[in-house]
DNA sequence: TTATTATTTGAATAATTGTTCAAATACGAT
DNA sequence: ATCGTATTTGAACAATTATTCAAATAATAA
């Protein structure tokens, strides 16, 4: 029995392997996704801008950013009353462009 | 007004953004993502030890699997009761991989 | 101070997605 | 034919997530 106890176990270590699938969960939506593809092209957009373009509202934008923030994904600089947002460099948005490119 | 008419144009017809979202929000979850791991050590594997491995019902298992069957993810090979499931070897799970390994 | 613009927040509700379980199907063996 | 094993299916329900809207906050200008 169990000739699986090895992998079993592997997985149940593989801590990243949870956090990965949250974070495709959440660039895994069209909203979300299309911010991500913007700011590829776009060094940083503030969120009317970025409403505008995906032909939606500033509180869902302002609430997908949010997610996006939240797991790293993006960075905010404010200037004023308005909040630019851009893509983090890391290991994760690097193999994502790869997705949307 | 309207800078961003370019930008819109292109978004509104990148189908394959939305596509990919799709298949990023299918990935991006716990057993569906732990299922393409375990796909990506062992060849194929049968539900009913996928379901050992991971530790739940094969009913989720196999809901699951549907899913990534659907969207063109895995392949099924039956083989007299028990079906086996692996990897397709295309452009979106060789990027897959590369967040997995 | 009030007004304006940009954004965030939270709560209500709508919509989508996951889980469970029992029944159905498929196949091989008896 | 019936039985046992593997898997799928669908429906009911639970849980999560998205959307909307109005109110709150922040910053600047008048």
């Amino acid at each position: 029995m169990s000739e699986y106890r090895q992998i079993k176990k592997e997985l149940k270590n593989k801590k990243e392997l949870i956090a990965c699938a949250q974070q495709l969960g959440v660039v895994g939506d069209a909203t979300r996704l299309k911010i991500c593809y913007l700011l590829c092209c776009h060094p940083e957009l503030n969120v009317s801008d970025m409403a505008e373009i995906l032909d939606t509202s500033v509180s869902v934008v302002s609430h997908s950013v949010k997610k996006l923030l939240d797991l790293k994904l993006v960075e905010r600089r404010k200037e004023a009353q308005t909040v630019y947002y851009s893509l983090i460099n890391n290991d994760f948005t690097n193999k994502l462009k790869e997705f949307i490119t």
